[in-house]
DNA sequence: CATGAATGAGCATTCATTCAT
DNA sequence: CATGAATGAATGCTCATTCAT
C-alpha cells in the first residue's frame, strides 16, 4: 500500500496551481474593474471594458461574476474590508474629537492613495467628466458617515445636524482627495492638515451659531 | 426657371418661421435632454431617449448637435451663463469674504433647488448609487473655484493653499446640497447657514497654521 | 401660385419608392423567415438566420418585428388570411359532407404546394429532423378543425367524437402532404384523391362502431 | 517501476466500479435528457441542460456523446429497440390485417402514454406551439413505417400506395396520441379504437377506388 | 432643413467544446 | 476517465449615425 511522494506532490501542486490560477483571474478582473471604474465610472463602464483590461476571454467574466453590478459590489466590500479596521482603531484610540478626525482623514487618505497607485494607466475618455465614486470610496463614504454620526450622538463632536456634519466632511474629504491625487506623489500630510483642520473649524463654527 | 409669388411668400415667411422653428427645436432638443440627463445620468442616456423626449425626427437631432456630448456641453454653457451673473454680483458687492461667501451659497443653493424642481423625479434605480452630476452643476463648479480663488489672489480670503480652498467649498456645497435636496421643500436658508458657516470657520482653521 | 408637375412627381415618386422599399423589405424578412421556420423549425431558427436570408442588415430586423415570435405570427395571420376564404366558400357551397372534404383537402393541398414553391432552397441542416409545423399550416389547422366540427355539428358527418375526427383529418392531410410535396411537381390531385377517400372511409368506419 | 498492491487492487476492484460507474453515467445523461428534451424540445434543450440534470460534470458528457444530436439518437435508437419487438410479435401473430392494425396501434398507444408518464410536464411555453416529437417517438414511427409498407407488400393489405398509407396511418396516430394524451388518465382503448377503425376505413375506402 | 429607415458596430450573455489537472 | 475553468463564437438586441427622399 504505497502512495508516492509524487503522486501527493502532484495532486496538492495541481490543485494549488488551479486555485492560484482562479484566485488570480479573479484579482485579475478585479483590478482591471477598479481601474475602468475609475476612468469611466459605473454608469459609463461596460463589462466588456473591463474583460479587455484582463488577458482574459470575454466568457471567462461569467465565471466569477454574474454582471458588472455585481463586480462593483465585491470592489466595494473589499475596500471596506480594508478601511473598516483603521477607521474603527481611530475611533477607539481617539483620545479627543480632533484626534479622531485628524486619525480617519488621514487613514482615508492613505487609503486612496494605495488605490490611486494600484489603478494603472487611463484609458481613453469618453464623454465629459463627469464625478463618479469608485465602490471603494462609496464604501469608506458610510463607514466615515457611522463615525461622525457615533462623535456627534456621543456628544464628542459640537452638536450640529449630523447628517450635514457628515456630508461636509466627505464632500470636503473627496474633492481635497482629488486634488491631493492630483500632486505627484500625493503629499498626504499635507492634504491631511489641511482637511482635518478645515473640518474642525468648519463644524465648530457651525456649531456656535 | 419661375420663381412664384407662393415661393417667395413662403421664403419670406419661411425664413421667419424657420429661424423661429430652429430656435424652437434646438431649445426642444436642452429642454429634454435637461430631463433625461438628470433621470438616467449622463451615460445612462441615450440620443434616443433625447429626441424621443421632442416631437423631432432622430435625424434632426444632428442638424442641432454632434452628439450627446456637445448637448451636455450646451447645457452647461447654460447654465454657467445663467449662473454667473448672479455670483459676479455676489464678488462687487460683497463687503467682506464672509459676505461673499454667504451670498455665493446661497445663490448656489437657489440654483440648484431651481434645477432640482424643473428636472422631474429620476426614473429607477440604476445599479448602485453613483453621484454624476447635471451639466449645469459642473459648470457652476467652475464659477465657484474661480470665485474663490479669486478672493484668496485679492487676499480678500485668508492665505490658504486656493486650489484645496475650492475644491473644499466646494465638496461641501456639494454634498451638503444633496442632503437640502433630500427635504421637501428644501430649506434654502438653513443649507446655507451651515454651509457658509462651515467654510468661513474651515478656511480660518485652515489659514491659522 | 405654381407647382411644378416635377414637384409632385418627385414628391410621389420619392414617397412611393420609400413605402415600395418598406414593403419589399417587410417582404423579404416574411419570405425569408418562411424558409427558415420551415428548414429549421421555430425553435431551431434564429433571428439572426432570418436576416442572413435577406440582404438587410441585422438592425434592420427589429425596424418591421420586434421578436422572431412576432414574424412568427405575421406568417401565420397571413396563412390564415389567404387560407380562410376558400376554406369557407368549400364550406358554404358543399352540397354534402363528401363534397365539403374533396373541396377542402384539394384546397388544403393547393395552398401547401403554393407556400412549398416559394419557399426556396434549403439551408443546411441543423440537428436531427424534428417536426415542427410552419405558421401557415397552423393556421390551417385551426380552420379546418372549425370546419370539422362544424360539419359534424351541424350532423353532416357521421357522429364520431369531434376531436378525433378533426385531430385523425389533420394528421393524414400533414403526413400526406409532406409525402405530396416530395414529388416534383407535386401531385396535387392525387394527393387529395387518396386523402378524402381516406378520411371519409375513416370516420364512416369510425361511426359504424 | 513498481506495481503496489494497492495499484493492482484498486485497478480490480476500480475497473469493476469503474465498468458499472461507465454505465450508470451514460444512463445518467440519457435520464436527463429524455426529460430535458421532452420539456424544452430538441433545439430548445442545451448540453448544459442536460448535464445540469446529472451530477457530471461538464466535460464528462464529451466522454459518452459526441453532441446533444448523438444522445438524440441514442434515445431514438432505445425508443425502437424497446418498440420493435412488441410491433414484430405483432405482425407475427396477426391473423389479418385488421388485428395488426389493433395490435400495432395499442402497442403504439401504451407505449407513448408511458413515454408521456416519465416524461414529466412540460415547463414553460416557449413561444407559439410547435409540433416538436421526441426522439422516442421518431424511432417508433420508422418502424410503423416498415410494418404498413411490409403489410401492402405482402398483400395483406389493400393495394394502395404505401408511402401514402404509411404517412396517412402515422398522421392519424400521431395527432390523436395528442388528444388522447390531453385526457387524464389516458384511455389507451377508446383511442386504439378509433384510430384503428380509423385506419381500416380509409384503407378500404382509398383502395376501392 | 426635416424625416425616419438602413446600417453595422457594440453590448450582455450563453453555450458547446477543449484541455490542463 | 472525471473534472470544471477557459475559451470565443454566436445570439438577441440597442444605438449612434448617415443619407435618400
Amino acid at each position: 500500500m504505497t502512495v508516492s511522494a509524487t503522486d501527493i506532490v502532484e495532486s496538492e501542486a495541481g490543485e494549488g496551481r488551479r486555485e492560484k490560477s482562479k484566485a488570480a483571474n479573479r484579482q485579475a478582473i478585479l483590478t482591471a474593474a477598479r481601474r475602468v471604474f475609475s476612468q469611466l465610472g459605473y454608469d459609463g463602464a461596460t463589462v466588456r471594458d473591463i474583460i479587455r483590461g484582463t488577458e482574459l476571454a470575454s466568457g471567462t467574466f461569467y465565471n466569477y461574476f454574474k454582471s458588472k453590478e455585481e463586480v462593483f459590489e465585491a470592489l466595494a466590500d473589499d475596500g471596506a474590508r480594508r478601511f473598516r479596521p483603521v477607521l474603527r482603531a481611530a475611533r477607539e484610540n481617539a483620545t479627543c474629537f480632533e484626534d479622531y478626525i485628524y486619525t480617519a482623514v488621514h487613514a482615508y487618505f492613505t487609503f486612496l492613495a494605495e488605490e490611486h497607485q494600484s489603478g494603472g494607466h487611463p484609458l481613453k475618455d469618453r464623454g465629459p467628466h463627469v464625478r463618479s465614486s469608485t465602490p471603494e470610496m462609496l464604501a469608506v463614504y458610510e463607514e466615515v458617515r457611522d463615525g461622525v454620526a457615533e462623535a456627534i450622538a456621543k456628544g464628542v463632536a459640537p452638536k450640529v445636524d449630523p447628517d450635514y456634519l457628515a456630508a461636509a466632511s466627505i464632500g470636503v474629504a473627496q474633492e481635497a482627495g482629488e486634488v491631493m491625487l492630483r500632486q505627484t506623489p500625493p503629499d498626504i500630510d499635507a492634504a491631511t492638515r489641511f482637511v482635518a483642520d478645515f473640518i474642525l473649524g468648519g463644524v465648530q463654527k457651525a456649531a456656535s451659531r
